[in-house]
DNA sequence: ATCAGATGTGGTACCGGTACCATATTTAGC
DNA sequence: GCTAAATATGGTACCGGTACCACATCTGAT
């Protein structure tokens, strides 16, 4: 493999005019330019990565942190990161952070001696003390689905808007008494979802707070939840869930109990996964823009690790409501 | 952060000596290496993967190249390569093939570049002259889901056999007539399996060319298979479709045209993915072990790289019938 | 004609490890 | 007691880039 001495030698030039050309930085005369240009034509030569690494403290790659990749949320987000980062010339590393929760040696440390560019976090096990440690680091990070905060930079989305206007689209399909299947707690999302049902059935004369019943944020979670709100609460005609996997849980829960979809009960979902259009009936949903709040971490990254420091701390994306088939009954009764 | 000349001062010792405790290659007196270790802890040190790389010319990376991670299949199987990786120390880098199919410079030189440690292709994009620059550069790799030979190591599974199961199956759950959506012909398992169908079949009566049709491994192309089928034949009783994907779609396109699953037509998909278990009804699926090529990917690829020439070529694994609802008919008529 | 600043190029220390070579000391075999 | 091998340690070139510094030449303004 050709090295940078090996076309410093063949265009007669030093290694410092050779590096000149390849970075366009300081003075090179136009025709020493060429020499060089046709030099590592000849040779076929690329820049090697690692050297530049170690001379720079500093790679052309970037690590994304997710909860677990099989979660139908992440991969759509893991490609546009992937996307857009290589359109930049990075290239991403993946870590499934559930899988590596009690290790010893966090990952943090580990990407930091990697001489990582940046990292993005859409995982929830992410400590203060991490925090603490990548800006003492000084390691640019993003954050997303992050309550707001000027700690860091946080991509994400209307939850609670969005929660409203999936409550709202219920009442509009005619449901008279909607119960609402919430995710952990300890998710800042799911505390904004519940919220945002919270404050948008409680007026009602049928709101009753054993209508939000927890969920996991997993398929087996939705159709547990279900299956108990129907059995105690008969008469619910419509249900929000804090997420479209509990979601489509809920829906599967429904149909074993012979319960029509959506006729006698309507299903609202939160997130726009693939998943909802795969399935039939399809699921109605407030979609988040998976892709773009990728792609746009992305670009806060970049942007971080060119040095810009005055990006904006807190970027939230609008969600939009995808009627299908779920709601779609004989409106008003 | 600390630097290998810092733990060798603190300890009072040479660089050298430090090195060969990290590696714990050449000889040490145990006295010498309590002081180093002492040091290591105190300076909280950690080698440097980038300068590493650089003297090794290797890193302890790899990368997992395939089509489109949003495909259902793919998470589970990067999970897995992700996993079995970190154990063993290595990060892995991934990349959506398709997305960056046209680009003049290849991935893979991108990669030998960055002295990537191996690569493991679940892509098809893979070109013969791809695997000359792999050989010629003696970069590691591992091939998934491709045709036995000797070029390459091999890790797949029974697609001719699971066929065969299959279409035994629907026979066996009652069907008299059944049709097979087959994966695009490039894609070789698609082939196969298409074979494993046709020598399933042919010897009966009710076999006709025409009940083979193709989709495109997606879920549309499933969809569209589906409905042209049964406008075409609507006595058939039993769909083999070549990968789930297109199994659900097939589901979900007979739902729409009101034909019961699977009292009116049953459907056997082809891969295990987990949309099969959430789909209602479930997917009677030919299952293959994902999360175990893929781990079983990675540890060969870790034995080409530790120097193992003789790691058997082709590691062709078993596959398993699931039985779920949607071939669960009254038996026998 | 003079000189400051712009332009152009080379030399080389450094990034943080690895590994080869040299050297010193200890152990063991005869 | 002598020599070969085993044990123990240090010095340093090298991996392949970057970037600072030194130095030379060329412009253009006064």
């Amino acid at each position: 493999m050709a090295t940078i001495r090996d076309v410093a030698k063949l265009a007669g030039v030093s290694v410092s005019t050779v590096s000149r050309v390849l970075n366009k930085n300081g003075y090179v005369h136009t025709e020493t330019e060429n020499k060089v240009a046709d030099a590592i034509q000849r040779l076929d030569y690329e820049p090697n990565a690692v050297a530049r690494g170690l001379a720079n403290q500093k790679t052309m790659t970037l690590a994304l942190i997710l909860p677990d990749i099989t979660n139908p949320y992440f991969p759509l987000l893991s490609k546009a990161v992937e996307n857009v980062a290589r359109a930049y010339g990075y290239s991403v590393i993946l870590c499934n952070a559930d899988d590596h929760l009690g290790e010893p040696k966090s990952y943090i440390e580990l990407l930091r001696q990697a001489y990582i560019g940046g990292i993005i976090f859409a995982t929830h096990a992410l400590e203060p003390q991490d925090i603490d440690y990548l800006n003492k680091h000084q390691i640019p990070f993003v954050v997303l689905d992050r309550a707001p905060t000027r700690q860091y930079s946080v991509v994400r989305s209307r939850n609670y808007e969005g929660a409203k206007l999936a409550v709202r689209h219920l009442l509009d399909s005619g449901c008279r008494q909607i119960a609402h299947i919430y995710g952990p707690p300890e998710i800042f999302t799911a505390s904004e979802r519940r919220q945002g049902y919270m404050d948008s059935v409680q007026a009602y004369d049928w709101y009753r707070p054993e209508l939000m019943v927890p969920g996991d944020f997993q398929l087996e979670g939705g159709m547990e939840a279900a299956k108990q709100l129907m059995e105690r609460h008969p008469d619910i005609d419509g249900i929000f869930a804090g997420n479209d996997l509990m979601a489509v849980g809920a829906l599967k829960a429904l149909l074993r109990m012979g319960i029509k979809v959506p006729e006698q009960v309507a299903i609202c979902g939160f997130d726009g996964i693939f998943l909802t259009e795969v399935i039939e009936p399809e699921l109605t949903t407030i979609a988040q823009p998976i892709y773009e709040m990728g792609a746009l971490a992305v670009k806060i990254l970049l942007g971080k690790i060119a040095g810009s420091d005055d990006l904006d701390q807190v970027h939230e994306l609008e969600v939009s409501l995808v009627v299908r088939q779920s709601t779609k009954r004989g409106k008003l009764e």
